[in-house]
DNA sequence: ATACTAATATCA
DNA sequence: GATATTAGTATG
C-alpha cells in the first residue's frame, strides 16, 4: 500500500493522505471518499505510512494536471492567499487521451497586411518576452494580435487571447472568425458543461490553437502555449472579486514566464503600473486619421449646455453618446468651481460625507472631520455632493428635447447579449439617437456614426477613495472619447469643473501617465509599494471588530508593515454581515507576504494587489 | 466546502 | 423536555 497527500478540489479543506495499492504520479486527478460523499482530488505527493488511519483512493481518473499547472497553482495559493484546492480549481486539467495527427506548422495561414507602423511594432513585440503595446484607440492595435496568432500557428504554437467582458463583444469573434474559423473558440465561465468539452475536444485534437475569452480562458489547457495577449490590459474586471483573488493580467505574465511563451499586454490607456514594469511598444499613428475637438464645461447635472449640444446635433441627424459614471453608493464634496475634491490630507483620496453623522471620514485611514462649507483649494462656497443617475438622464433629455430617443446603455438594461445586440441595433439604424450609459460605453464596441460624445460625472470618479482614481478617470475619459469619430469629425464635450487638468492631457496620455508615476511614487502608492486589504465580515458587529483589531495586534509585530488605516468597510453591511477591513502597505512584496502568511486564518479574507476598497 | 456534533434558542 | 436553529469543528 502507497500513501499520497491529495488536495481536494472545490473545497477550502487542507490537503489529507488516502492510501492507494497503485502508483501515482503528481498531478493525479482522482476521486475520494470523505465522510459519506465522493470528492475530486489531485494527487499531490506521496508520503511515508502516516500514524492515523487512512482510506483508500476510490477511483483513479483520466485527468491529470500538468507540472506548470500544478507550479502556477502553488504560486496563486500563496500569493493571493486561497487554499492550494481553491486556485488548482481554476485550472481546467488534461486528458490522458493520446493527441491524434496534430497538424504542425500550417503553411497557408491566411494573415493581415499591415501598415509600415504596424509592421514595425510587431518586429518589436517578436524580440521581446514581455511588452505594452500602447497604442491609441483605432490604432490597429487587433490586426498585430492577428498576425501574431497566424505566426504562432505557423510555428504549431497555441496562443491565449485575454479580454474583458467576453459575454458583451461578439465583434471580436467576429473579426477573429474570419481569419482563423474553427481554429479559434471563445471561452468564458458561463459556458455551458457541452460547450466547454466539445472545446477540450477541438483542443485535444489539434483544431483549435487560439482560446480568446475573459479571465478564465487563462486556464484553458493548451499544449505548446507560444503567446498570450492580455487586450485592454489597464481593465480593473481582470482582478478576480473573490477567492482566489488573482489578477489575470499578472497571472499571465506569471504564466507567460513559466512556460517560455510570450506576453503582450496592450491598452490605449496602459496602467501606470504596467508601463512603469515593461519595454513599451508604441503604436501613435493612428490607423484612421480623426480630428477631434475638445470642449469643457463646468456643471454636475445634465444641463442646457448639454441639452443644447445635445439638439444640435440630433437636428442635424447625427448621433451622440452620453457617459454617467457607474452609480455608487457614496457621496463626496466637490468644489463646482475648481472642480476639486475634499481629499484626505494623510492619503490623496477623496472623503466621504456621512450625512446622517454629519461628517467627513476617509475610507483608507478613517481620519474624521466637520463637513467643510469652503473649498480648500480655491475658497468656493458651497460644496456639491449631488449625482444624477442613468434613468433619471433619459427622462431629462426625452422631455426636452421634442423626438430624440435615448439608448439606455448599462449593466440595469443590457443584461444579456441579445439585449446588446438589439440596443445597438436600434442605435444604428437609426431608430435611437443617443447612446446613454456608464462604463460600459467604454469597453471594446464601435459606434460608427457618432459626432459627439459627452462625458460627464468625471469629478466624481476624481474623487472616489481609490489611489487611482486619477487614472481611472484619464482612461474614462480617453476610452469614451475614442469611440466618437470613427468615421468623421467628432466633437468631445467633457463636463468638469477641473478642466485644467483634463485638459492639458487631452492630448497626450502618456504625458499623464508619466505625471501621474510621479504622484505615485511621491504618495507612495503602486507600482512603487506593495498593497494588501483584509476584510473581515460578521453578522455580529463587535465580533467583527474584534477580529479586525486582533488581526491588527498580530500585525503591529512587523516593523516593515505600515497600517495605513483600518475600521468599518466604506460599504459596512453586505447580506447582514458587517463589513471592516485594514489596509496594509509595504516596501515589497516578501515582507507584505510573510506578514499577511503570519496572521492568516479563516475569520480574514486577504486581498493582495487591491483594485477595490469599498 | 460540507457533514456531523455540540450548543443554544424556541415552544407547547 | 423535545425540537428547531445556529455555532463550532474535523474531515485522512
Amino acid at each position: 500500500m502507497k500513501y499520497y497527500e491529495i488536495a481536494l478540489l472545490k473545497s477550502s479543506v487542507p490537503t489529507l493522505t488516502y492510501a492507494s495499492v497503485e502508483t501515482l504520479e503528481s498531478g493525479q486527478m482522482v476521486s475520494v471518499p470523505l465522510k459519506s460523499t465522493i470528492k475530486d482530488a489531485v494527487v499531490l505527493r506521496a508520503v511515508e505510512k502516516p500514524t492515523f488511519e487512512t482510506t483508500e483512493i476510490d477511483t483513479v481518473l483520466q485527468s491529470y494536471y500538468s507540472n506548470e499547472q500544478m507550479q502556477i497553482a502553488k504560486f496563486i495559493s500563496e500569493y493571493y492567499f486561497s487554499s492550494f484546492s481553491e486556485a488548482l480549481s481554476l485550472f481546467l486539467p488534461f486528458s490522458q487521451e493520446k493527441i491524434k495527427n496534430k497538424e504542425f506548422g500550417m503553411r497557408n495561414q491566411k494573415s493581415v497586411e499591415l501598415t509600415p507602423f504596424q509592421q514595425n511594432a510587431y518586429e518589436h513585440i517578436l524580440k521581446k518576452d514581455i511588452s505594452l503595446l500602447f497604442g491609441v484607440t483605432g490604432s490597429g492595435k487587433t490586426e498585430i494580435f492577428i498576425s501574431l496568432f497566424a505566426k504562432m500557428i505557423e510555428e504549431g504554437k497555441s496562443s491565449i487571447f485575454l479580454m474583458p467582458e467576453i459575454s458583451l463583444t461578439p465583434q471580436m469573434e467576429k473579426r477573429l472568425k474570419v481569419y482563423f474559423g474553427d481554429k479559434v473558440a471563445m471561452w468564458h465561465s458561463k459556458l455551458t458543461k457541452k460547450k466547454k468539452e466539445s472545446i477540450h475536444e477541438g483542443i485535444k485534437s489539434g483544431t483549435i490553437q487560439i482560446i480568446a475569452g475573459a479571465r478564465s480562458a487563462l486556464f484553458v489547457p493548451l499544449e505548446n502555449l507560444g503567446l498570450i495577449v492580455v487586450d485592454e490590459e489597464h481593465d480593473d474586471s481582470y482582478k478576480a472579486m473573490t477567492r482566489p483573488r488573482y489578477h489575470a493580467r499578472d497571472v499571465a505574465v506569471l504564466t507567460g514566464k513559466r512556460l517560455g511563451a510570450k506576453v503582450l499586454l496592450a491598452s490605449a490607456t496602459p496602467s501606470a503600473s504596467s508601463y512603469y514594469k515593461y519595454d513599451v511598444v508604441k503604436l501613435t499613428r493612428p490607423y484612421i486619421k480623426v480630428k477631434k475637438t475638445y470642449s469643457f464645461c463646468s456643471g454636475n447635472s445634465i444641463d442646457n449646455t448639454l441639452l443644447t449640444a445635445l439638439e444640435t446635433n440630433y437636428r442635424k441627424r447625427e448621433q451622440s453618446l452620453l457617459f454617467l459614471p457607474t452609480r455608487g453608493n457614496f457621496k463626496y464634496l466637490y468644489c463646482q468651481a475648481c472642480g476639486k475634491t475634499h481629499l484626505c490630507p494623510y492619503c490623496s483620496v477623496g472623503m466621504a460625507l456621512h450625512r446622517k453623522r454629519k461628517h467627513l471620514k476617509c475610507h483608507y485611514c478613517n481620519f474624521t472631520e466637520r463637513i467643510v462649507e469652503r473649498c480648500t483649494q480655491c475658497g468656493h462656497i458651497p460644496l456639491t455632493s449631488e449625482r444624477i443617475g442613468t434613468q433619471e438622464a433619459i427622462e431629462i433629455i426625452e422631455e426636452a428635447i421634442e423626438g430624440i430617443k435615448v439608448e439606455q446603455f448599462d449593466k440595469d438594461s443590457i443584461t444579456t447579449v441579445k439585449r446588446l445586440k438589439e440596443a445597438l441595433g436600434r442605435f444604428e439604424s437609426g431608430e435611437s439617437h443617443v447612446l446613454l450609459g456608464t462604463q460600459m460605453l467604454s469597453k471594446g464596441h464601435d459606434y460608427a456614426n457618432i459626432t459627439l460624445s459627452i462625458i460627464t460625472g468625471l469629478d466624481y470618479i476624481m474623487g472616489l477613495a481609490d489611489y487611482r482614481a486619477r487614472e481611472r478617470a484619464m482612461s474614462l475619459l480617453f476610452q469614451i472619447a475614442g469611440r466618437s469619430g470613427r468615421a468623421k469629425e467628432a466633437k468631445v464635450i467633457v463636463q468638469t469643473a477641473d478642466d485644467e487638468f483634463f485638459r492639458s492631457y487631452a492630448d497626450d496620455y502618456e504625458r499623464f501617465i508619466i505625471d501621474e508615476l510621479a504622484f505615485l511614487e511621491s504618495a507612495d502608492y503602486p507600482p512603487f509599494v506593495r498593497l494588501a486589504r483584509i476584510l473581515v465580515s460578521h453578522k455580529d458587529e463587535s465580533k467583527a471588530a474584534k477580529i479586525t483589531l486582533d488581526t491588527m495586534t498580530k500585525l503591529k509585530a512587523f516593523e516593515e508593515i505600515e497600517i495605513v488605516g483600518s475600521g468599518k468597510a466604506p460599504i459596512e453591511r453586505v447580506a447582514n454581515k458587517f463589513r471592516f477591513h485594514i489596509l496594509l502597505r509595504a516596501k515589497n512584496r516578501v515582507v507584505l507576504l510573510k506578514a499577511l502568511h503570519a496572521v492568516d486564518c479563516r475569520e480574514i479574507e486577504i486581498d493582495m494587489d487591491p483594485v477595490e476598497f469599498s
